[in-house]
DNA sequence: CAAGTCACG
DNA sequence: ACGTACGTGACTTGT
């Protein structure tokens, strides 16, 4: 059966308006709503495949029905500028498409729309409609389907009515929704209604009397006094509602099949609208352009001969700038290297005389000659080659760039860089392998060498581009002299892994296994029956619906089993104990017991991976495994970090820095009394439990210490008063006047965050002490707890940011004197204000030095920095 | 592959 | 009125 899409256009682009965070290319135009209408079009389209395709819109010249209204209650509401400049826009992109635009004078979209809709289904046809608008609903059938774009977190949602699913969701047919709406009312579309009638009400009369005439025939036995008095009293304003809800299925218009078969969108007119237009991603949904293409792969050149690499690598010795990338498969073997020049790509393949050696030592002596030189992930090339000291400063990381100019991507590969700075549109790795594997691929397969082509080729020429972004920005000496050069500090960490003992490991796993058993029997017998306790679902009906325990909280999708809800019910019900047991247990067992176990290297040493282009606020984050969330909070957990030990006959030296966020806080404020209060040593939560309860310094309880501790947290969280609340499990008021007095205590950190947000909305970012820049679009977010989770970003990303800038510049230094004072010490490990270093035992003392000097030298605030060093012969003794 | 939970700073 | 603390990653279930 053929099938033909209808979009509501006016009320697909009014929704895309509203669901999308403001956009605006460079020359000011907004885009948003083009954006999202353009979304929600491709989404539908990929998924109906539909034979035909237009888009109605309404005319500006008011319809019958609008005067109607009109005669009733003036003009509707103009159009906000920002939307009403992007129609013209829209229609523009259609039109580019080739898309028909179905308007007719006098008739609004939805009789179109309805029209056409009715027609199809005549001719044998299936129809979708698109549209935000729930008074379409009247026109579902069993072979017409409306479809409601929902807006969401996660992306858009879509909820699909035909005839069914109509009469499910509102227990009518689709006809008699024009008898709800009539009734109820519908401001958006402005339908008056009847006064007093709601949605509950409406639907009662309909769902008894099948329409308004009818029941008004029957007024007189409406059961709610209020309803019934209502209809009789506005009957008219009933009928005229209905009128306005109705939808004319046979307006005059013809829609011309022909010119609504779908064809291709992606003309070159439609690529060109999206280029001005600056949709990015966008782009890729047109075929690539094969000649641009083309360019850059006729720059490609591949060899395995040794006389024909010697000669290229000759050529490259001329230039100035060059690109490389070290090609490796999926497990980390080599496989080639790509090195590029202004004008040509070269790829040698690992092969014969090409050997790795041969090949490193030859970009070793590039190096040399070239004065600047650009990769792409360079610490994951430094596993099989690492750049000699010399050389490193001309070294930049492409990826890292990026990542600054927008820390929000997650990930960075060269076909995203090659389109956002360079417009160009390249095949990105998983095009060009398909479900082949670098591994598989013959040395002189194209693919391999165009893997490595593209990179190298993509990180020369989209280097210059990004930085002069980032001079721009200011953020230039933060690339310079603070990203690329933690990048062979965290190359050396990675490298030097950390000792971990699997005998411990064992013996542990052993231990948790048992008591693991011991809690799963125990909880199987106080429920009576044997269960997954694993599974929230199945915990959850055991708990609250089996042995009715009351306080079950939070649902969706069924009980909240979080810890902070079961704890509240623990010291009652022995059995909840048992479970939050059981999962601290089942936690230590799978992830750390088991879980770090595996990681063991046959060094006997863990190599986790650092990432430096994940976090939004320029945090390391760590994997496979993780090192940075080794547990401490108790002591079962603790013990793990007897576990990892320092190199045989060494010891750590763990230094981590006291209250750094609160210290920078203090800083970037001004905040008078926290600042002297760190400079004379005072206990900051101490002194703040006595501001914020009025109550001498040498009087503060430790409740009210630990109360003010947590209002500290909060403060660096972007304080919320309903947050607070829930962690010191108060009320909501007492939480605000916790905070109201906190912030009379010390009204410079008020204005400073304050501030911060007021800067992030007008400048859709927010940046640290050292200029790295975090873009905040929640703040333009039409949602209120989208915006408010802006605000609370603009809020701690300032702090959270500079205090990871501070350590990234400490570990620079550290590590830079670890080596230029030919120290045999090494760092093992960061875990945000936290290093970790495993030293022979007579360098300790100068070890310590080092990291005293180095580690508060980074900053020259008004607050200065404190640090704790401990060492030990693991990383228990030594934190 | 998402949701829920929980380990860390 | 709306419904939450900020930043991560790993493991388990269940669709």
């Amino acid at each position: 059966m053929e099938k033909i899409v209808l979009i509501d256009g006016h009320s697909i682009l009014n929704r895309a308006y509203y669901g999308v965070p403001d956009l605006t290319n460079s020359e000011g135009l907004h885009t948003n709503a083009v954006y999202g209408f353009l979304n929600i079009m491709f989404k539908i389209l990929d998924e109906e495949k539909p034979d035909y395709f237009a888009v109605a819109f309404d005319l500006k010249a008011p319809t019958f029905r609008h005067k109607l209204y009109e005669q009733y209650k003036g003009t509707r509401k103009p159009m906000q500028e920002e939307l009403r400049q992007q129609v013209p826009v829209i229609k523009e992109m259609l039109t580019a498409m080739k898309v028909p635009l179905m308007m007719l004078e006098g008739y609004e979209a939805d009789d179109l729309l309805g029209t056409v809709a009715k027609k199809a289904e005549a001719d044998g046809l299936e129809a979708v409609v698109v549209s935000g608008d729930r008074d379409l609903l009247q026109l579902a059938a069993d072979h017409i389907m409306i479809r409601i774009p929902k807006t969401k977190k996660g992306g858009t949602e879509i909820e699909n009515y035909r005839t069914e699913d109509v009469m499910e969701k509102y227990q009518v047919t689709p006809i008699q929704i024009i008898e709800l709406k009539a009734l109820m009312g519908d401001s958006s579309d402005n339908i008056p209604g009847i006064p007093g009638v709601g949605e509950k009400t409406a639907t009662k009369l309909i769902v008894e009397y099948g329409c308004i005439e009818n029941a008004y025939a029957h007024v007189e036995e409406i059961k709610p006094n209020k309803a019934r008095e209502s209809l009789r009293d506005h009957y008219d304003m009933a009928q005229m509602s209905k009128e306005l809800a109705t939808i004319n299925i046979h307006s005059p218009f013809e829609l011309d099949m022909e010119q609504a078969r779908m064809t291709d969108l992606y003309t070159k007119e439609a690529f060109e609208l999206c280029k001005r237009l600056e949709f990015k991603n966008m782009l890729s949904r047109f075929e690539i352009d094969q000649s641009e293409q083309n360019q850059v792969a006729e720059s490609f050149h591949v060899t395995s001969d040794l006389q024909q690499a010697g000669e290229w690598l000759g050529q490259l010795k001329e230039e100035k700038q060059i690109g490389f990338f070290l090609l490796s498969d999926e497990e980390k073997a080599f496989r080639g290297m790509a090195v590029s020049g202004a004008n040509d790509t070269f790829f040698f393949c690992k092969q014969g005389f090409l050997t790795e050696g041969y090949l490193t030592s030859a970009l070793d002596e590039l190096l040399q000659t070239a004065e600047q030189a650009v990769t792409i992930q360079l610490k994951e090339q430094m596993h099989f080659w690492k750049p000699a000291e010399s050389v490193r400063k001309k070294i930049r990381d492409a990826a890292i760039a990026a990542y600054l100019l927008n820390p929000l991507k997650g990930e960075y590969p060269y076909e995203d860089m090659a389109k956002d700075y360079l417009a160009t549109m390249l095949p990105g790795k998983t095009e060009l392998l398909g479900k082949s594997k670098i591994k598989d691929l013959d040395e002189e397969d194209k693919i391999l060498s165009a893997v490595g082509c593209y990179q190298s080729y993509t990180a020369l020429h989209a280097m210059p581009v990004m930085l002069e972004k980032l001079k721009a920005e200011e953020m230039d000496s933060l690339f310079e002299e603070m990203e690329m050069p933690l990048v062979y500090a965290l190359s050396a960490m990675e490298k030097a892994g950390i000792r971990a003992d699997a005998g411990i490991l064992k013996e542990y796993a052993g231990e948790l296994s048992e008591k693991i058993h011991q809690l799963e029997q125990e909880i199987y017998t106080d429920a009576g029956e044997e269960f997954n306790i694993n599974s929230p679902k199945q915990l959850g009906l055991i708990l609250f619906e089996k042995l009715q325990i009351p306080g079950s909280k939070k649902t969706k999708s069924g009980y909240s089993t979080a810890a902070d809800i079961l704890e509240n019910l623990a010291p009652e019900y022995p059995i909840i104990q048992k479970v939050l047991d059981y999962r601290q247990v089942a936690k230590l067992k799978s992830t750390y017991a088991d879980g770090l176990a595996s990681f063991i290297g046959e060094d006997g040493r863990i190599h986790g991976t650092f990432h430096q282009t994940v976090t939004a606020t320029g945090r390391i984050s760590s994997t496979d495994p993780n090192l940075q969330n080794i547990p401490i909070r108790t002591e079962m957990g603790r013990l793990f970090r007897k576990v990892f030990l320092p190199k045989e006959n060494w010891i750590f030296i763990d230094a981590d820095y006291s209250q750094i966020e609160l210290r920078v806080l203090a800083a970037l404020s001004g905040d008078e009394a926290l600042i002297h209060a760190f400079q004379n040593g005072i206990d900051i939560h101490t002194l703040t439990a006595s501001q914020v309860f009025h109550t001498p310094l040498d009087q503060v309880t430790p409740l009210q210490r630990r109360n003010a501790k947590a209002v500290n947290f909060g403060i660096v969280y972007g304080i919320s008063a309903f947050g607070l609340s829930q962690d010191l499990k108060i009320s909501r008021k007492e939480a605000s006047e916790y905070i109201d007095s906190y912030f009379a205590s010390y009204p410079k950190i008020k204005e400073f965050l304050d501030r911060a947000v007021a800067d992030a909305k007008e400048k859709g970012y927010i940046a640290t002490y050292y200029h790295r820049r975090r873009p905040v679009p929640e703040l333009a977010s039409s949602n209120f707890m989208q915006r408010s989770f802006g605000e609370r970003i603009a809020m701690n990303s300032p702090i959270q940011g500079t205090a990871a800038d501070i350590i990234k510049l400490a570990m620079i230094r550290v590590d830079q004197r670890l080596r230029e004072e030919q120290l045999q010490a090494r760092l093992v490990l960061q875990v945000h204000d936290e290093l970790l270093i495993e030293a022979p035992k007579e360098e300790e003392a100068r070890v310590r030095e080092i990291l005293h000097q180095e580690m508060l030298g980074v900053t020259d605030f008004a607050v200065s920095m404190e640090i704790d060093i401990q060492s030990g012969s693991d990383w228990y003794e030594a934190h």
